[in-house]
DNA sequence: GTCTATACCTGGATAGAC
DNA sequence: GTCTATCCAGGTATAGAC
């Protein structure tokens, strides 16, 4: 589970002036350490939450030493947003599908696979992003209101004219997204009671194949769309 | 939002001895303070988490001093319990409706409408069960294996039979059931991303009437309930 | 039974050697 | 750039006066 972003480093800038005036893209991952600490974090922070999440856990997940991470992110806080970061970014991808040309079955089929999917490869990622909400979106409630609002909003404009076409009945696209993400994300967030109830250790992968079938046959057939 | 059971309660032997060999059941509420602790944690815990809550926070909300809940509780791990104690009661509840040979498009229905209200009156509730969900649930590992699984074990015969006879899709109803659970505890769960979304600073009645009814006709209609 | 004052400890952050 | 040793704030829990 590699991570690619890092934008929340903490500022050096005695390398920023070594550097000159050398194009900031040409900067690079300085140490694969910084990897291995966002990795680590995700995790901790995932489990634990920010409050419960610990300096030295993480330290001793990316197997560095407590100062490290305090050199690399100067505060617990700029490492979690660092943490959040990258998983906003998984979060917006994926939509792509939904256009108002597109085949309604075929695009919110895909959605609803891709999401679980996401789901099953970053669990932590949904886990860390639930906290966050719980928790009243302190970090990220200008993401949610600005980014993920407008990608919502023209999402929704396009569903809303495959309901005028009579491809899919006239529902609230909002609600019918707020239903197809707790759906998904509940089996990465809720992961205990899901293995409680179906009396399994974890979730194996032909459990979350069924799981994905009986969602997208729910949602496609609950909405009235035509299959093609 | 009363709070009416208070399983954990530090033990005071001095009182149990005072009372002589009198009834358990003759125990009654010592004080209106032990209730408004209990109020006063669940909102804390909901917000902040386990670790991110503390005594002094909690002590403020109730009105008393510090020293007094850990009179009461002798530990912030036996006041959580407690407070979890009153959800999980909370969470048993309402399916009483789902039975062999009920309606299922009226005891689906009932049941889904009543989850929905529970989230509207205890979102707190739900707040302090998704936080011991995502920490791995070390404190209710035990309830969901045994109490939780035992019941939705039956209640999922029940929908079984409703399939034998025609009545609903031959579906698998824990997944259901987790589907159900997901896209209604969102509503408390994921309050910001929803108000964000929606564009509003708080999720109005009418709001959530419409969710319900969209969230009723999706799963009746997704399942081919015939509608009685 | 109730509260004030305090002991003790965990954990984030930093100074300074290498 | 990296790490050891340490500082200090904040928080749980308790002792002891009333």
């Amino acid at each position: 589970m590699p991570v690619t972003a890092f934008s929340v480093l903490a500022e050096t800038t005695e390398e920023a002036d070594a550097e000159r005036e050398a194009p900031r893209r040409k900067e690079h991952i300085r140490n694969a350490a910084v990897a291995d600490i966002l990795a680590a974090a995700e995790a901790v922070f995932a489990r634990a939450g920010f409050a419960g999440a610990t300096m030295a856990e993480i330290a001793d997940g990316a197997g560095v030493p407590k100062a490290n991470l305090h050199y690399y992110f100067r505060t617990k806080a700029s490492l979690y947003q660092a943490v959040l970061d990258n998983t906003l970014t998984l979060w917006l991808s994926e939509t792509d599908g939904i256009t108002m040309d597109a085949d309604p079955a075929t695009a919110l089929g895909d959605y609803i696979r891709a999401k679980m999917r996401l789901t099953a490869t970053h669990p932590d990622a949904s886990r860390v992003f639930a906290n966050e909400m719980l928790h009243g979106a302190p970090q990220i409630g200008d993401y949610l209101r600005n980014e993920l609002k407008a990608l919502v909003d023209e999402k929704s404009k396009a569903i809303e004219h495959w309901a005028k076409q009579g491809k899919i009945d006239p529902i609230d696209p909002r609600h019918l997204f707020f239903t197809i993400w707790a759906a998904t994300q509940t089996y990465a967030d809720f992961q205990p009671q899901v293995c409680a109830v179906l009396g399994k250790s974890k979730i194996s992968r032909a459990e979350l194949d069924r799981a994905t079938d009986q969602l997208v046959t729910l949602v496609l057939k609950g909405c009235g769309v035509k299959i093609a």
